[in-house]
DNA sequence: CGCCGAGTTGAACTGAATCAAGAAACGTGG
DNA sequence: CCACGTTTCTTGATTCAGTTCAACTCGGCG
C-alpha cells in the first residue's frame, strides 16, 4: 500500500518491485514532541511520511535549527548518518502524531543489487532530493527575509499553518521577530 | 585512465567497468574565458574536470552568481538541466584553460542498466554531491561572513588563489568590498 | 606611457539581529 | 468551564554586520 504510493511516486514500478519494496519497510509511530531520531544515533532509515508532520533539526551555538520541513508524502533524509554510517547531530522529531515508513540502509542496498526498479527508483529519490537542495540553496542567495518567506507559502503552504513560527524563522534563516514583522506586512 | 581516476574515486569498480565508462566518456577542451555550457541549452553531460578550473554561475537581479567551483578531479553536475532536461540558466565557465570529460546523458543510463558497478558508481556521486549541498547550506546558517571565508580558505585552499575575488564573493553570499576587509584583516 | 579591470578603502545607509517588555493562545488541574 | 501558568507571538527601541556608492590604488598589457 505505502510502497505502492513510494514505488509510483518517484517511478513506475511494477507490482514485483513493489511487493520487495514493502518486505523491507518498516512502520513506525511516533507521538506529537516526540524524538523519531535523537543526536548520538546512526540513523538507519530512510523515512517517507504516511501521515504528519516532522522536522529535522540540530544544536548550532546553542540555537536549535530546523534545517528541513517533512508532512506526508514527502521524504526524509539524513544524508550524513544514512550514507556514512555515523552518528549523527540531526535530530528527527514529530510536531504532530506521525507516522513513517523507513527503508533500512543494507535491506536496501540488497535490494538494489537484485531488483534494477528499486536501484532506479532510489536513484530517482535522490535526485529529487537534491534538486530540491539546489533550489534551496538559491533561496538563500540575494533573497530578503520577507521574500523567502514567501517563496515559502507559495512552495509549501500546507506546512505553514502546521508549525510553530519559531521553527519556521530558524528554517528561513532569519530571527522569530523578523518573521513575526515580516507576517504583519502582509 | 580518466575512466580508471572516477570509477575508483567514487566506487571500486572493475577493469571491464572501466573500460565501459571510457568508451562512452566525451572530452572536451576549453580555454581561459570561454563557455563550456551556454545559458538556454541542455547541458547533457556530467562534467569531470581533468584539468583546469571552471565555475557554474548565472545572473541574478543582474548580477553574476557563482554556485560552484570545480577544478581537478572535481565533479560540475547541472542538476536541473542534467536530470530534467530542460534548458539551464546556470553557465559553466572555464577560468584557466581547462580539459573536461563528459557523461553523457542517455549512454550514461543505458550503461546503468546493463552494467551494476557503473550504476554503484553514479550512485556515490550523486550522493557525495548531495552531502556537499548539504554542508554548504549549513555553511549559510549562522556563519559571519568571515567564517564563511575561513571555512572555504580551509575547505578549498587550492581554489582560493587561483580565482578573482569577485567571484569568490559571490559564491560566498557576499560583496567585493566585504570579502576585501575581511581578507584584511587575517 | 597611459589605459583598464581588479582590488582596496572610506563614509553613509539599511535590513535584520538583539534586547526587552507586553499580549495572546494554549493546556492543565482544580 | 474557568483560572493560572507557560509558551508562543508581537511590538518597540537600539545596535550592528554587511551593502552601497564613490573615490582611489595597483598591476598588467597594448
Amino acid at each position: 500500500m505505502i510502497a505502492r504510493k513510494m514505488g509510483l511516486k518517484y517511478a513506475q514500478v511494477s507490482n514485483g518491485a513493489i511487493d520487495m519494496l514493502a518486505s523491507i519497510l518498516i512502520c513506525k509511530e511516533v507521538s506529537k514532541n516526540q524524538l523519531l531520531l535523537r543526536g548520538g544515533e546512526i540513523c538507519d532509515r530512510l523515512y517517507y511520511v504516511d501521515a504528519g508532520l516532522v522536522r529535522q533539526f540540530y544544536y548550532k551555538q546553542g540555537r536549535d535549527i530546523t534545517e528541513h520541513f517533512a508532512c506526508e508524502d514527502d521524504l526524509c533524509l539524513n544524508a550524513e548518518s544514512y550514507l556514512l554510517r555515523k552518528p549523527t547531530t540531526l535530530m528527527i522529531e514529530a510536531l504532530e502524531p506521525t507516522v513513517v515508513y523507513g527503508i533500512p540502509y543494507e535491506p536496501l542496498r540488497s535490494l538494489m543489487d537484485s531488483n534494477k526498479e528499486i536501484n532506479r527508483m532510489y536513484r530517482l529519490m535522490l535526485e529529487s532530493i537534491l534538486m530540491q537542495t539546489y533550489l534551496r540553496l538559491d533561496s538563500f542567495r540575494l533573497e530578503s527575509a520577507s521574500e523567502r518567506y514567501q517563496r515559502f507559502l507559495k512552495e509549501s503552504p500546507g506546512i505553514v499553518r502546521r508549525v510553530p513560527l519559531l521553527h519556521i524563522a530558524s528554517y528561513l534563516l532569519m530571527s522569530p521577530e523578523t518573521l513575526s514583522r515580516v507576517r504583519a506586512k502582509l
